[in-house]
DNA sequence: ATACCAAGATGACAAATGTCATCATCTATT
DNA sequence: AATAGATGATGACATTTGTCATCTTGGTAT
């Protein structure tokens, strides 16, 4: 019988067994390889040397490649393999992201692990699998950031201040000023503070 | 043969569901409960009608009820059941409340979870386990900040000004500042949300 | 070449924030 | 009663941040 190949790429270890150990009892599902990162995943997948990998199911939010940088790769690379989104973050720039790679499912770790058997079967057979939080059509706002602002917004977040950011960024305070103020107002925030909030709510940081 | 009875509380229901899976799995652990916060956990040990529990294993942020108060609770009621902490989260300060409510494990969800199941055994012979990245010496700095200066720090690192945070806590915007300030300088910090950053980092809000 | 547009920079001003010394109350303690 | 602490308020001042209008510069489409 033809089990469905799976690679898992999650950096926090212990979901990553755990989820290892129970798609793995599925009696038609085989996980294949367990990765920490997206550029452990990549590598495996491209390296030939490996098993065919029909899914991948990948967190987001992991060091050195994330989830959606490496749905992009596979997808530009048309590895024929299947991406599945696992996250914490009902964000819809994530989601806007996923789709234009081409992923097949995103699905939140707050759902049933029995979800997670179910949207495997279903998007190997064809299908697509959206967490249902995600499916209203109202969150879908594009993120309306410019490269520089949401350069400047990263910065603020974590205190910096005009002077500092403009120093990272090769840019004069004045201009940093300008761009953290029009994303403020493009964010309708208060403060950078805030707009920095808005941003990573959203998915745009 | 007596099964050591396992409590769980962890609000991700994936990672929660797949915990359950793998623990029962090995023959002497027996998962009687699982639970999405602290408060559900609580209830049921309370209940009486429940199952004994030998051990609880529980997340630290969660709704309702976090696994520090959930610890606090049961160690201030004498329940005979020893408390494992399985967080992200290295940080000194949780480690310090843990250990203050009689916690006999500390675990991150970094780790493999071959070490959750080693250290449910050792806890239950009467050991501890602290994973090791929370064993440094120098990590243990205590919380500097005032009660005032916590709540403020906590509201600005939301974006929210001064003067809104005067209303939220009944206080003129002078003595926010004035909180905000000292919060500052006692660690070293340039400004509020770097101040915010480094208090939240140290699991000090 | 001309006009045009985007990325940055500048200057000016208002508003918010950071810092500090000082003052007013209200409790505990002795 | 006298003293000391804790909590909070106030005023003054410097610095940082927010907002906007206006330049400069280097492409680029016609």
């Amino acid at each position: 019988m033809n089990k469905i190949n799976i690679l898992l790429a999650e950096d926090q270890t212990m979901l990553l067994n755990a989820l290892a150990t129970i798609l793995d009892l599925e009696d038609n599902l085989h996980v294949v390889q367990s990765c920490a990162n997206g550029k452990q995943a990549f590598d495996y997948i491209q390296s030939g040397e490996s098993e065919r990998v029909d899914i991948v199911l990948t967190d987001i939010e992991m060091p050195d490649m994330t989830g959606l940088e490496l749905a992009k790769q596979l997808f530009e690379s048309k590895v024929p393999c299947k991406t599945i989104i696992l996250t914490t973050f009902a964000r819809s720039g994530y989601l806007r992201r996923a789709m234009d790679s081409g992923v097949k499912g995103y699905l939140l770790k707050d759902s049933p692990s029995q979800d997670l058997i179910d949207a495997i079967q279903k998007v190997h057979q064809g299908g697509t699998a959206i967490a249902p939080e995600l499916m209203v059509e109202s969150w879908m706002e594009k993120d309306p950031l410019s490269d520089k602002e949401r350069h400047a917004l990263r910065l603020a977040k974590d205190g910096l201040s005009t002077e500092d950011i403009a120093k990272k960024l090769f840019l004069s305070t004045g201009t940093v000023r300008n761009y953290l103020s029009s994303a403020s107002s493009k964010l309708n925030a208060k403060n950078r503070i805030e707009a920095a909030r808005i941003a990573h709510q959203n998915g745009w940081l």
